[in-house]
DNA sequence: AGCTGAAATTGACGCCCGTCAAAGACTTCA
DNA sequence: TGAAGTCTTTGACGGGCGTCAATTTCAGCT
C-alpha cells in the first residue's frame, strides 16, 4: 500500500499551528497546548481511543486522517465525521467531563499529538481564554453536524460524494496535467459508512460518477478533470 | 384548532428552571438569566428569529414547541431539531458572535423568554461559570446532532418516527384508558421535514405504523397502545 | 509465484422512496 | 352555511437502495 503519511496540512510542517481554526480569538495561546508532548504514530485502522473509554486528554491531528465513529449496541457503526490535519479531537469528551461517546480511528497512516488531561487543565488555568476557543471548536462541530444532516436530507448520494471529494482535494490534492489528482484516503467501506449507504450501493454511485460529475475514481486514485 | 399552548414542561410553571439541563454544574446561576425579562407569546408558524439575522440574545422555551430550521439558497429548508420547553435556543449564535445560522419558528402556540444580548453578557461577567454551562448546551447539541445522523443512517423511517413519538409522549403525553395519548404538535410537512422524507412518503409511513409499531396516529391524535 | 483472506465489484430481485397528479379532508373567512 | 385555500391522503409509475450471492480484484505473506 502506498504510504500516505506524508500528506500534511497545507500549513507545512506545523502541528497544531493552524491559525484559521482559532480565528475568532487571537491565535497565540493554543499552540502551546502541544509543545513538548508525545507525538504518536498511528497505523491504518489503529484505534486512538474507544467509545466508553475514560477521557485522558485531547489530540491534535498532525498528519493523515482520523475517522470519528459511533458504535451501537447492535454492532452497527457509523462514521460520523473526518478529522483532518490541524484539527483537535477528544475535546467534546474533555469539556463534558465524560467518557468518549465516539471512537477515533486512523483511516490512513497518521500522526497525532497527545495533550494529557491534566496538562490541558494546567493550560486552561494559566490561560482561561483558551476555554472560549475550545467552545469555538464545539460550535464548529455543531455547524458541521448540521451541514451533514442537511446534505443527507436534500442532496443525492452522487452530489454528497462529489462534495466530499471536493473537500478532500482542496486539502491535499496535487495539481497534475489532467487537473487535480489525489490518493483517496478512505476505503470503500468507510466511504459508504460516511455517506450512510451500503458498500454495494457506493460502488454503483462511484460508477455513475463518471457520467454525472467532473470526478472520476479508479481504485484509490481520484481525478478532478479540467 | 385545538389550543396546545397549555402544554408545559413537566416541572410545572417554571420558565428556564429545569435543573436537569444544567446538571454538570450546580444549578443556581442560570435561572437568573430569565428573571424579569420579556415573555413573548408566539402563534403557530411565527418566526422567533431568521437565518442571517444578527443575534440579539438567547431565548428560553417556556411553553409549546419551537422548530430549528435551516434554509438553503435553493429554497429548500430542513427542520434540524425541536426545542422543547425548558430548552435554550440562540446560544450557538450568541457564543460564536455570529448571525443566526438557523431560523426558529413556533410549531404550535408557544411562549419564550427573551434574554437580551447585553443582559447575558452582564450575567456572564458576574457569574463566569455560566459560560461553562452554555458550553454544556453546545455539547448536548453535538450529541443530539450525532444521534440524528446515526439514526438517519441506520434506522428505518418507521423506527425513527416511533422514536420521535416516544420522545414527544415522554414529555407531554397524558395517560388514558388505552395507554398514552397526545396531541401531535407537528404538521405532516414538518414531521416529514424532520425525518428528511417527503410528505407523501410520510403519509405511507404513518399508515404502516399501524401494523409495525405500538403507535397509531389519526390526524393529530397519537396513541401508544398498552 | 502461489496461496490466502479481505476488499471491491457485479448481478438479480423486491421493496421503498421520490415524483407527478388527483381526490379528499380540514381550516378560515365571509 | 358556503366558498376558497391549504393540508393530507391516495394512486400510479420509475428509479434507487438494501439484501443476498457470486465473482473478481487486490494486498500481504510464505
Amino acid at each position: 500500500m502506498r504510504d500516505y503519511s506524508d500528506v500534511q496540512h497545507p500549513c507545512g510542517n506545523c502541528d497544531f499551528h493552524d491559525q484559521s481554526i482559532w480565528q475568532p480569538v487571537s491565535g497565540a495561546a493554543l499552540p502551546i497546548l502541544n509543545r513538548g508532548f508525545d507525538r504518536l504514530p498511528l497505523e491504518t485502522s489503529q484505534i486512538l481511543f474507544e467509545q466508553g473509554e475514560e477521557n485522558s486528554g485531547v489530540y491534535c491531528v498532525s498528519r493523515g486522517l482520523i475517522g470519528i465513529r459511533s458504535c451501537q449496541d447492535d454492532g452497527k457503526s457509523t462514521l460520523l465525521r473526518l478529522a483532518y490535519p490541524g484539527e483537535i479531537i477528544g475535546f467534546r469528551s474533555f469539556m463534558a467531563g465524560q467518557p468518549h461517546h465516539t471512537e477515533a480511528q486512523a483511516l490512513i497512516p497518521s500522526r497525532v499529538c497527545k495533550v494529557p488531561r491534566h496538562s490541558v487543565r494546567q493550560i486552561l488555568n494559566r490561560s482561561p481564554e483558551v476555554l472560549g476557543r475550545l467552545a469555538d471548536r464545539c460550535i464548529q462541530e455543531i455547524d458541521r453536524s448540521h451541514a451533514h444532516i442537511i446534505a443527507a436530507a436534500t442532496r443525492s448520494n452522487t452530489e454528497r460524494l462529489s462534495d466530499l471529494l471536493g473537500r478532500l482535494l482542496q486539502i491535499h490534492g496535487r495539481d497534475c496535467a489532467d487537473g487535480k489528482r489525489m490518493y483517496l484516503p478512505l476505503s470503500r467501506i468507510d466511504l459508504a459508512d460516511l455517506l450512510g449507504i451500503r458498500p454495494e450501493t457506493l460502488s454503483r454511485v462511484v460508477a455513475r460518477l463518471l457520467n454525472d460529475s467532473a470526478y472520476s475514481i479508479c481504485g484509490r486514485e481520484v481525478l478532478l478533470r479540467g
